[in-house]
DNA sequence: ACCGTCTGAGTAAAGGTTTACCCAACGTGG
DNA sequence: CCACGTTGGGTAAACCTTTACTCAGACGGT
């Protein structure tokens, strides 16, 4: 029978009363510290599972300046990007049992101070910062803080570690793709050029292009934005042209189901006149399109795993270089790009 | 010049040092307690200012036991349902300093309890759970918790409090909505009769067309999938039968968008000939949807939003009458009901 | 038989904050 | 002028765990 009120929840003391030792010895029989013999330990760890007893992470955190605890900063409040990256991280942690507090922050600057503080007041070890756009801070000062932080999806400058997707070597392996199957006018249409990664994955296409001897289709890379509606425009544009593509490599994958749909419509075959590939393999619209739409992942949770893991690092106090980490990205091939 | 390390966060004793008062006056000045001068206060508080200081949530935790943290469990790994949900819990509790540590659970229950146990060691106060359906229970154990727990789109039982959004009433709005722009032959296309808001969106269509003197279209609900495939589907089925419908409401926004893809394939004209309302508000469906779709937005932040405060209460000792809490919903008009 | 060493386990301080309680000084009323 | 209430602020315990230090006893070697 338990020594306390039924919904206070067990002490050490309580357990080392249970098992007719000293608080200390039970501290270092739960932590496989200290000396003792094996019938003790043995004794200590049954009375705690009897009590059912879980250490107090606060009086535990007071002690040793740890508490076991980070912070997730996003602005992504939709969730596409963050999310994932949020599990990779937490994945990354629990079995080092570091908990994730997740703040999504809204472009309100005085809320978004405000969540920070509320993080270095409930003593997190360290932050994760997951952005949705590279090129883009978050409303929030990180200058004068006490622990590490690490940059997810964002860059977090010269004396930061930052884990992006090798959005070109993604594009490489899309391009790569439709070569391979045979395809040689392959134009690209993606999102605005003053996003980074639309740069970045033009830039993938170019390169690939130029491995297999081909040449851009068109002009060059179709800049517009980010939308289905997009899509539609860039073929009516491509098929008023000269020679129409055979293939279309999309800078998201809401783009490529704008082209499919448009295509379509058009009576164009998918896969068979032209094979579409999209970027971000984001199930609900890569999944939906018909034909379902080959992609490339950029395996946000992994990204999100090994953050975590190198903010484990630092905050273990091992000396991180900072700079840029850029994790491969995985095509993902389905039916619009005919396997 | 701080009296510590450069690193080191001030303590409420450097404070007191600083002000030239003992600890328990800081503590006081900064919690409005006790007695004291104006002009006392005021140099407690220059000096908690000048010195940067937060207190330590830790220290606070263990002796409060309160930590003014909660965390939320959820199954919805792809956050489409939960990121709102616990925008709205943070939004309604950081106001009172309380944080949120988010648990996206997959399907294996070692993990889940593991999650739940660092929840309970970091001592939260309490718990919400959110759920993506209804009538399923996450893989976790919550008997025997001696902290309050409030569900969100999921059901806790008799004993527990739920917040859900009131499913009937959002169809009746819609179905509403329809009649009042003079629809007479309303038909509804939904998800999988297993699903309890499927059968839910189904009584709001059957009631809200009887308010309006209207009979069901053709021989009833049409179960079928939650997706744009279905849609399709779907109106092929009713463009076979003797009388077309002139409006359609859909469980979801996907269905939504498969119905009105293949009306449109058909040369039917949306909202000409027919009119179509989804569900969810899923911006990135119903909104790149051609026309965009309108739709019944189940206010998730809200919802979230209530919960965290009946959460707190319950944290704060008020006894919350159990039973299951019916949020409204809003109707977003966009152009597929032509306003 | 004695000294040194190792073993097993306990003692107590520390960590930062809150709070019950205490006390000196001051003011007020009779 | 004294008793008493009030005011302003300090003292110290408590919250729960970790860990440096202590210590009694056992054991082995000479």
């Amino acid at each position: 029978m338990p020594r306390r009120a039924d919904r206070e929840r067990a002490t050490i003391r309580d357990v080392a009363a249970e098992a007719g030792v000293s608080i200390a010895t039970v501290s270092k029989a739960l932590n496989g510290r200290g000396r003792m013999t094996a019938e003790t330990r043995e004794r200590v760890l049954g009375a705690a599972k009897a009590l059912n007893f879980r250490p107090n992470a606060l009086a535990r955190g007071l002690h040793t300046k740890r508490s076991f605890t980070v912070g997730l900063l996003t602005d992504d409040v939709y969730g596409r990007f963050a999310l994932p990256v949020m599990q990779g991280v937490t994945e990354g942690l629990i079995d080092h049992g570091v908990s994730v507090f997740l703040c999504a922050l809204e472009e309100n600057p005085v809320l978004a101070q405000s969540h920070l503080d509320a993080l270095m007041e409930k003593q997190v070890d360290g932050i994760v910062v997951a952005g949705r756009r590279v090129d883009r801070i978050l409303p929030v000062d990180f200058g004068g803080l006490t622990v590490p932080v690490v940059h997810v999806m964002s860059e977090g400058g010269a004396d930061r570690v930052s884990f992006l997707p090798d959005e070109e070597q993604g594009a490489r392996a899309a391009v790569a793709h439709l070569a391979g199957l045979g395809r040689r006018r392959i134009a690209h249409v993606t999102g605005p050029e003053r996003f980074r990664v639309a740069r970045e994955r033009a830039e993938g296409w170019r390169a690939a292009l130029a491995e297999a001897g081909l040449r851009p289709h068109g002009p060059g890379a179709m800049y517009g934005r980010w939308s289905e509606a997009w899509g539609h425009e860039a073929v009516a544009a491509l098929w008023a042209g000269p020679e129409a593509p055979d293939a279309v490599f999309c800078g998201n994958d809401q783009i490529a189901r704008g082209v499919t749909d448009a295509l379509r419509e058009r009576g164009v075959r998918v896969p068979g006149d032209v094979a579409v590939v999209g970027f971000d393999n984001w199930e609900i619209v890569a999944g939906e399109t018909r034909p379902p739409l080959s992609s490339v992942d950029m395996n946000l949770r992994e990204l999100g795993r090994q953050a975590g893991l190198a903010l484990l690092q630092q905050i273990n106090g091992a000396e991180v270089v900072p700079g840029v980490r850029r994790l491969p990205c995985t095509l993902k091939v389905r039916a619009s790009s005919g396997a």
